[in-house]
DNA sequence: CCTATCATGTAATCCGTTACATGATTAT
DNA sequence: ATAATCATGTAACGGATTACATGATAGG
């Protein structure tokens, strides 16, 4: 009777979002997933209709009609939901991450660097430029794990700046 | 009679793969993938037989049956495919890329960050090294556009190992 | 000779993207 | 009032992953 689905990174990015705020529709995740955990792996609205309902077809979600006038869903952690979530939070990720950077594709088969590389120190320089802005912001209540998040995403654009920067720079070939 | 495809990063690495090495079978370009780009952007071998022949229907690559015991079948660049793969490098990639790190997820979700961090500093101080000893190996000859990607995995698994060290070793909460 | 691994594919499923669509609010 | 944007979805399509399958080669 329930349905065997597996669980992507989109559905802890949904599950783990319903959490933190308790309950949420669709609307309510497109916000929130826009300002937050959006900038290191978005999710199109299309999905945030889609995705809550397949888990909670499989029992990860219960899903409530609102009864005013727009009856929209709205939807909230089952034990289930959030037994899955513990244990996902709580287990490795054996698999290191994939770069899957464009440029760095077009850079591997003989692009011209010096072409590719000033557009790219410009775009993540004001990508950092962005996260260190709103790590000023951050008064330091709140939960920690999207500060972590947001300090790697400085390092990360940070040195991606550097690369970038010394290719479009110096180099002789 | 032309099919209409649209043309994904996967479709690229095939179309400069097989510019690289002049032709290739899908079991070739396995082999390339793996030592070579896949180190950044993996395919699954499956894609390798499949997106061949999208291309071949689309005109971007031509395909012979080779007449021996295997009867393999080999491809090899049009000048519809060579002339796309060289627009594709002189294009700018409009988007930043996306982190998509599972790991960074369940850091911002509030995982426990010193159980995470240990693993994560483990897994990308081997992979710094595996990049490396390949650097090492690299004799200047041959073409720019590995050495410059190679270049760009050092720093980036430099900047990881960084992040996670400090997050692993000092912090407090 | 037998077994394991290499080599070479095909098939099914599904998630994610893109496009389409429409009612409600706000601005002018 | 009208236009624009916000809010809320649905539908179609396609590429990617996963699983299945089988012939060749090499090792024991």
């Amino acid at each position: 009777m329930q349905e065997e689905i597996n669980l992507t990174p989109t559905s802890f990015i949904v599950l783990g979002l319903v959490a933190r705020q308790g309950s949420a529709t669709p609307y309510e995740l497109k916000q929130v997933v826009a300002a937050s955990v959006g900038n290191f792996w978005s999710v199109p609205h299309s999905q945030l209709y889609a995705e809550p309902d397949r888990l909670a077809a499989a029992g990860y979600l219960a899903r409530e009609q609102e009864s005013g006038g727009l009856r929209r869903k709205r939807y909230s952690l089952t034990d289930r939901g959030r037994a899955a979530l513990e244990r996902w939070l709580g287990s490795p990720s054996p698999q290191l991450p994939e770069l899957r950077d464009e440029s760095l594709l077009k850079l591997f088969f003989d692009a011209d660097p010096r072409a590719l590389a000033a557009a790219r120190r410009d775009a993540h320089r004001a990508k950092l430029e962005e996260y260190e802005r709103r790590a000023e912001l951050d008064d330091g209540t709140g939960p920690r794990g999207p500060w972590h998040a947001l300090a790697a995403g400085v390092g990360h654009e940070r040195e991606w700046v550097r690369f970038w920067s010394a290719l479009a720079g110096g180099p002789h070939r």
